[in-house]
DNA sequence: CATCACGTAACAAATAAAGTTGCATAATTT
DNA sequence: AAATTATGCAACTTTATTTGTTACGTGATG
């Protein structure tokens, strides 16, 4: 089965939206991810009813982040994303009476219950602001020490 | 995103195979599945491969659990299924020399890892044999007295 | 008022999963 | 042996979901 890279890509323009600081135009995040300017706008629509980021329209429009990055944590973004499916695993509930359904289901969900509560209490204790340190510790490990314009884009045009 | 129930699914296939004890036709089991024999030769062949089941062509044919339910994990059927996707979300990779994309990625695979392995000890501690206990206990408490052809399908014929 | 950028709906393409058909092969029954 | 029953397997079709695209509307800026 396929996995989902939404909250990753999320992730990812946010960091970059909160390096860059100025608003940031659909069109540039969408080279960024390698897709489409209404892809990112829909995206970041969620977040913006969520008052993760905010939108302006015109000339030096774009998109900015409107909170702190303290303030933000994965499991916010995870929210404005909509609770996306976390297990890519689940339950056949085709036959309600069953007894063996019943064994079978009840014995899944305890592990997948589990496994789906460690990963929200994990995305509550990791902030954005956390990942940004992350983020520069390892520019200036890299021996990083100009402005950031240089080089927050290792590759030609991408990231 | 929708989720896999073929783990949900062959472990309801195998509790009834252990219950019937004589084999089990692909056409049975695909109307107990609601589903096509052949998707259910798809999958057990798999398992065959495990030496999970064993199958037989002919009359009086068909597949049947050659393993005691005790020595059987859903970890043993996880891995007879080919270790499907555990998690419904994954890393973007795209911008492999992005340290942006290395921040999110590091703090979501400690989470992702963490919570998958969870799962694979959850699955490791879990027999057929317990959810076959399970089972017949539901039914007892049902207040189920009989033989099991006869109530082992609450339902019409489903289950 | 021309340009730029988001907002949105509707459509198209790509992907993946599930279901289906057809025929071959093997075992059993008569 | 012949008919029947069942799996084995490849190729194809269908369906659902996701992603990408086009087109046009709205609002802000210079």
């Amino acid at each position: 089965m396929k996995r989902d890279s939404r909250l990753s890509g999320v992730l990812h323009v946010l960091l970059h939206m909160a390096e860059v600081g100025t608003p940031m135009t659909s069109d540039a995040l969408a080279k960024m991810m390698k897709t489409n300017p209404v892809v990112i706008r829909r995206v970041l629509a969620g977040l913006r009813e969520h008052e993760l980021v905010c939108s302006e329209k015109g000339h030096g429009g774009g998109w900015k982040l409107c909170r702190d990055l303290e303030t933000i944590t994965l499991h916010d973004i995870y929210l404005a994303l909509d609770e996306p499916t976390l297990l890519a695993m689940g339950n056949r509930t085709e036959a309600p009476g069953c007894l063996v359904e019943e064994a079978v289901n009840n014995a899944l969900n305890q592990a997948f219950q589990d496994a789906e509560a460690l990963l929200l209490a994990r995305f509550r204790t990791v902030t954005l602001a956390q990942l940004s340190n992350d983020f520069h510790q390892r520019m200036h490990a890299r021996g990083f020490s100009g402005t950031h314009e240089h080089s927050i884009f290792p590759d030609e045009s991408s990231t």
